[in-house]
Parts: C-alpha cells; structure tokens; sequence
RNA sequence: GCGAGCGUGGCCAAGUGGUUAAGGCAGUGGAUUGUGAUUCCACCAUUCGCGGGUUCGAGUCCCGUCGUUCGCCCCA
C-alpha cells in the first residue's frame, strides 16, 4: 500500500464529527467569557528548555513522551512539540510581561498538544486541551472559580455522572516531609511492590500512591496520609477551597491519594473522571502550580488552573447520541440550461440575505435531485424549471408537510424574513 | 517500551484450504425527458493491508511488516 496516510495516533477530525467541537468551543467560550478570562494563541513549539525546566526532567512526559528535534539553524536549536499547555501560556505570560497590566491574570486556549506514546481509547499523540489558568492569586477562592468552570462547561454539555477528586498536596516543605514519611513506612514493603513502584521509591515515591497494581495498592492503604503533613497554611487553604466548593453546590471526594504527575503543583490538586471512558478515565486534570512562575524566570507569582482533554470529552458526548441536524434553510433543485443559470444567481442572492442555501449541481432528472434535497436535512427545497425560468418563477416546497406554493422570484427574496422566521423555529424543533 | 485482539469495495459485513469472492447501505444510470422517506432493473473488488513462505491449490495455514483496537506504563 503506497498511499499517505496520517501518522499513528493522529486523526482526521472529518467535517460530520466537527459539528461537537464547534458546539464545545462555543459552550467553552460563552462560559469563560462570562467570568472574565480572555483568549491566548501562544505557538504549538518551545525550546526544549522550557519544558525540561517547567515539567521536571524526571518525569515521564518529559523523559520520554516528547517530539524534540533540531531545527535548521545553524545553531540547532533543540525544539519541542509542546507536551501540555502550562508551560508555554507562562512562558508567554513572563515574556510578555502580562503581570504588569494588572494584579490577575485569566487566560483560556484551545489547541493541540503533542506526546509520544502507545494509541488507545482516549489517548493520541496529537491531542486538543482546552486550558484555562489564572496567574497571580493565591486566594483560594481562585482555585475555588477554576473548577467551577471546570464543572459548568461539562455540565453545560450535558455530561453527568463525573466525579470531582480533589487533594492537597501542600506546599514544599510539607510535600518533603511526607516524602520522607511515606519512603520510610514503604521500604520495608520495597519487595512486594510492583517493579514500578519499587522503582519509584527513591525517584518519585508519590506516584506510588497511585498505582494500580493490587499489591501496592493493599500496601498503600494503611500508609501515611499527605493530608496529615499539610502545615497550617496549606491546611488552611484547602479547607476554605472545600467549603466554598460546598457553598456552591459542587460535590466532591477528597482523595488523599490523587497525586498528579507533573512536578509543578502544590496546594490543591483536582481531577475530574468518568466512569464511561475505558482506561483513560480523566477527563479534566488541574491544580495549583505557585512555584512555576517563578521557576521559569518571572516574578514571584502564584497560579492555578486546568486542561480538559477534548477527545475524551467527545467521546462522552458521542454516548449521549445527542446529534444535531444539519442546519440548511434550503435546497435548490434546478434542471436545464437557462434554470441552471438562473439557480446560481437565486442561490447567491439569498445567501446575500442571509439563507443557508445548497445548491444542487447534478442537473439529473427532478426525482434524483428531490431525493437529495430530502437528505440535505434542509426545511425547504426551491425549484427552478424551465417553466419557471421563462417566467420568472420559483416554487417553494416545504419537505416535511410537501405543500409547495408557486412565487415570482422578487416574491421570494421579498417574504426572506418571514421564510427565516418560520424555518428557524422548525429546526429548533428538530433538535430538541 | 511491553501484552492481547483485529485488518475482505466509500461504509457494514458473509466467507475457516478447492472451480467465476455472498448480502446490505451508500453511489451511478434507467423504468418515470418536472417532484422526495415506496417499488423494480442494470452497473459498482482481475481481488481479500503489504511482503514472503507452506501447498497441486491460500481471503482462509505459517513467518515478517504496517495499520488499528483494547490494556500496561503515563496522562487530558
């Protein structure tokens, strides 16, 4: 086989699934906009560096998941396919000096992100997040805003049954001492833990907490809780983050073993899961990162905010079966030479006026061109003649009931308003 | 990187070693030279992802390879 086809674990999104990510980017959008965050468009490429610096060499993103090469400079830049969102929005963030315009920051992106890994349901290597931070607070009501937006965008979609997991996994000190805790009460279980984990024990023992093989688990159980090493300020944060979630009406776990795999956060961890998506069960991942900023050069400043997987979240909506109809007003059925001409004109013109119009370009017999009219999903088919032609006429049909009445094309553009006005409301019926 | 399943026309598929590879949907042309969810007819895979092997004979068995799916790892 020589054909092209798209490199693993990339997809074509065609023009009948495209429909369901207008319809997230609209709900995404309406609900941002209302609370104040603004849209960013930083490059799908950084320097290596960036993520090395933001993410941490050590995990597994970085050390193994990411497209870097050389660029054609004399200087062979190292390049990065960007892995996640995070580091570039701050990387932009400190370049473009957007802590002076003001004490808080509230950004928003949709694009692709990039990592080298095994296909599987919910995971590719080309894959879209919509991201959202807030840059420059560290008042809990932030985190607290974050994921209430988190929730009503899926909400908004009509995604229900997900689970909210929230944590804290403190500030550095108290992540060090828990750390050291937790390496101690494990290492005497060191053999009966999973290669993995046993592997983790001096690089990255959080991440145990996680694991899914049954025996860590077990031993896991009965181990330290971080949420017993958070220091009073850490404490105090994430009790006033739970209360207000609570006054909101927002339900969730605490979940002391959510640890979450990229070094930056601290503070308060969150995930949002379903149970419908096979393996891959998160579909919103989030949390606080107050030392990033910093860390990658800029002032001193604390952040929060999320990434939610938009394939994964597709393919809930997939499930609900919730397709909307093809929006189409009308479609012009024409045969013959002078009809022909004339459907083109037709067609423009009400499209100046605002009708969605197909135009059928086929010129076959009346019979194969209502049969597509009757698949185009439009309200109301017009036909163009030679009768019509000569005299300047039109008929108008109407697909569902078939009462078809005959107008002079000035007529017709004429009644657009009112013809809007009735097919509008019919499509609205259809959807619902 | 590791493990398992699957790859037959645009789509869904039957076919498990024996002459010309079912069927359905979609598509095209016609019955109906101007009226659509009905009907009828015709056309639509020199070939079964690709390469090699076993055999008198392979879509069917074996090996490799690519793709895909699900899982591990990890994450959105």
């Amino acid at each position: 086989m020589s054909t092209i086809q798209a490199i693993k674990g990339t997809r074509d999104i065609l023009p009948g699934e495209v429909i369901r990510w207008q319809q997230v980017e609209a709900i995404a959008k309406a609900i941002l906009e209302r609370a104040a965050y603004r849209e960013i468009r930083p490059p799908v490429m950084e320097f290596t560096e960036l993520f090395a610096r933001g993410i941490g060499e050590a995990t597994d993103v970085v050390s193994k998941e990411m497209y870097t090469f050389p660029d054609q400079s004399k200087k062979q830049r190292s390049l990065t396919l960007r892995p996640e969102i995070t580091a570039g929005l701050v990387r932009a963030f400190i370049q473009n000096k957007l802590f002076a315009e003001g004490s808080v920051q509230r950004l928003w992106h949709i694009g692709p992100a990039f990592r080298y890994e095994q296909p599987q349901q919910g995971r590719q290597r080309q894959f879209h997040q919509l991201d959202v931070e807030v840059i420059g607070s560290r008042n809990p009501r932030a985190d607290v805003e974050v994921i209430a937006i988190a929730t009503d965008i899926l909400q908004a979609l009509g995604l229900k049954s997900l689970r909210l997991d929230l944590n804290s996994v403190g500030q550095g000190e108290d992540r060090q001492r828990y750390r050291e805790a937790l390496v101690s009460y494990l290492t005497p279980y060191q053999d009966e833990l999973d290669p993995d984990s046993r592997d983790r024990l001096t690089r990255n023992p959080l991440r145990i907490l996680d694991s899914k093989a049954p025996r860590t688990q077990e031993i896991v159980q009965s181990a330290p809780s971080l949420l017993d090493y958070l220091g009073s300020d850490a404490q105090r944060h994430f009790d006033q983050v739970q209360q207000q979630l609570t006054a909101l009406g927002i339900s969730f776990q605490v979940n002391p073993r959510l640890v979450r795999g990229l070094d930056y956060y601290t503070h308060t961890a969150f995930e949002i899961q379903s149970d419908d998506l096979g393996a891959q069960a998160t579909v919103c991942g989030g949390g606080r990162y107050d030392g990033l900023v910093a860390q990658l050069g800029g002032p001193d400043t604390p952040a929060i905010g999320f990434a939610i997987g938009l394939e994964r979240l597709i393919i809930l909506l997939e499930q609900l079966q919730r397709q909307p109809p093809p929006a189409l007003d009308f479609y012009l059925v024409a045969r013959g030479g002078k009809a022909e001409a004339q459907s083109t004109v037709l067609a423009q013109t009400l499209r100046q006026s605002g009708c969605s119009v197909e135009l059928d370009l086929s010129g076959s017999a009346f019979g194969k061109q209502f049969k597509r009219a009757d698949r185009s999903g439009a309200v109301a088919c017009l036909i163009l003649g030679e009768a019509e032609a000569e005299s300047g006429l039109v008929q108008l049909k109407w697909l569902a009931s078939g009462e078809q009445t005959e107008l002079s094309q000035a007529e017709l553009y004429a009644q657009v308003p009112d013809l809007l006005a009735t097919i509008h409301p019919l499509r609205a019926d259809a959807i619902s």
